[in-house]
DNA sequence: CTGAAAGCGCTAACAA
DNA sequence: TTGTTAGCGCTTTCAG
């Protein structure tokens, strides 16, 4: 491995002009650059970027905390973050928690050991350990998706969360129902808050009330959907529409559903929460929001290279626009 | 951020002491550690990583190239290459390519600039570009899942693909099915051509031929799944069993089937590959082939490490078992 | 426009 | 067991 040194020795000059050749070409003589160029080509150097970055004292890589890594949401949102790192110069380090505090100290913890530069998080915990807490105030983070319960010093980058489900609601009062049930995710999110907050408001503008009976509790997982669906099919006034709050939870849904005999949407309505791929490719096709996944990601990337730089922030919560997508999992409601 | 001499200082030691404090605690005397570790205490002390790897000239990160991370299957090779990485204090950086050579010779050429020690290749091309060839020879790079074609320099982790084949066609075989048709990946992708010899080979032991008008070359999408699923479907002598090699594009060939009024698996039987946690919630369950997906990223990265380490290899080939697994979009062919 | 030299924080060889 | 010191490869300040 050649060094700088070398390509120095090898061009007749220092390695200062070397570096400067290398950074900024314009602040070298043409002579000089193309002698320098010329003995980088032939001994093929490659400045050692891990020195670099030592001097400059930053590694030049984010860490990303992600839930599920296996959630095909969570991929597009990273591919928005990559996609923009890469345009800054930046490296993603990946950190696959499945939300265990353990793994998000133990990646987050990465920060402070100079391994990454910033931290975007993905799900809506605190993801340092109690006892780095004070270090840990000065890494930049962002939350991206979720927020952090309980803690606004972090900027956010969220979708309008309370207006995408009150958008689900109308759409499903418009089509005549009225017993409508949830299956929310991890009560502790924020995000599940307040869709759950929008899905009732917009239900009780209407005169209609969340019965506390059709919310159940999941986990965002397929398995999970599917057993809140038997959970709330299977009861005496059964829903005539399930509102998921995310895609993977509907196709359990859906699932179930049709386990037990009953036809979707002609006996019950499913609504998910994400677009992700495979929704258009379930029988039915799922009615869904979609979420500009890759743009969250980079909004976060881009608000993080701001935090990193210490400049300062436009705002610290960008909320995002959804989209309705109307396809066959919903459907009027039907005589009985 | 406080550094190594301020705790040697706080402590009465030198740096070097501290230095051996944190790495190697047992060489110093327990009053001096616990001098040391106190001053560790109250200053907050995180010893810079980015100094240390530069120091001993190595990264401790390795690189995964990906070509599609929302396939997830990748997911779960990548939480295997992350498992093992943590295990062995190595981070792991992430290049989603898309399959574009750019994009792989972008996130390669980190490894030639000591961002990352090594790296996993996911898919079936040399990363590197072409210039930067003779410098790439002595980068630890293996591979996994896939094979680089026409290159055996590089280790391989992966399936049994042939005989995995194998076994779906003589389940189908099994069934009645003589009509079969296939909906491949890229044909550039040797492990493309493993399934498909495989696949030919045990239809032929049983005097069929793989009619080449029934094989036709997918992208591993649904909508290329469904596409073919249509132009098989859509042809006189339509084939009454398709194997997609991918469970993507067998989700996108089941779509197909049912918008074309034929059902599965009474009409068509349709066959995936991976497993993907998706396959149990089609309708009807996907019949597949499971793939150790996280044993194949863990024992690729511990492949990596050996060579990273410079150590011997046991073997540049590791081949892991596959699982037959039957549901029900596979069944006995119909009388017509 | 270029060179000399200090220094980033840590490790490790060598001395004591 | 501990301290001194020389680097690791690069950037950057300061002179020239």
């Amino acid at each position: 491995m050649s060094n700088i040194r070398e390509v120095a020795r090898r061009s007749g000059v220092s390695v200062a002009t070397v570096s400067r050749t290398l950074k900024d070409p314009k602040v070298v003589s043409p002579q000089t650059r193309a002698r320098v160029l010329k003995a980088v080509d032939e001994v093929g150097y490659r400045p050692n970027l891990l020195a670099r970055n030592f001097s400059s004292g930053k590694s030049f890589a984010v860490m990303v905390l992600v839930p599920n890594i296996a959630n095909p949401f969570f991929s597009r949102v990273i591919r928005g973050i990559e996609k923009a790192a890469q345009d800054q110069g930046y490296s993603v380090l990946l950190g696959d928690t499945k939300g265990q505090p353990a793994n998000e100290q133990f990646y987050a913890g990465m920060a402070l050991t100079n391994q990454a530069d910033g931290l975007i998080q993905l799900d809506s915990s605190y993801p340092f350990a109690d006892k780095d807490a004070t270090l840990a105030a000065s890494v930049p983070m962002v939350n991206a998706c979720e927020r952090i319960a309980e803690d606004d010093r972090y900027p956010v980058v969220e979708l309008d969360n309370r207006g995408a489900a009150q958008a689900i609601a109308q759409h499903l009062m418009e089509l005549g129902h009225s017993r409508i049930g949830v299956i929310t995710g991890p009560v502790a999110s924020p995000i599940v808050r307040d869709r759950l907050a929008g899905f009732r408001q917009a239900l009780e503008k209407r005169g209609l009330q969340l019965d506390s009976e059709r919310v159940t509790e999941g986990e965002f997982t397929m398995p999970s959907g599917q057993r809140g669906a038997e959970a709330l099919l299977s009861a005496a006034h059964a829903p005539t529409a399930i509102f998921c709050m995310n895609d993977e939870m509907a196709i359990g849904a859906i699932h179930q559903a049709k386990k037990m005999g009953l036809t979707v949407p002609g006996d019950v309505s499913i609504a998910g929460f994400d677009n992700i791929e495979f929704s258009q490719f379930t029988d039915p096709p799922l009615t869904t929001i979609d979420q500009p996944a890759e743009a969250l990601g980079r909004y976060a990337m881009e608000t993080l290279r701001l935090m990193i730089d210490a400049k300062p922030l436009k705002s610290s919560r960008t909320i995002l626009p959804f989209n309705l997508v109307l396809r066959e999992s919903t459907g009027p409601l039907q005589d009985v």
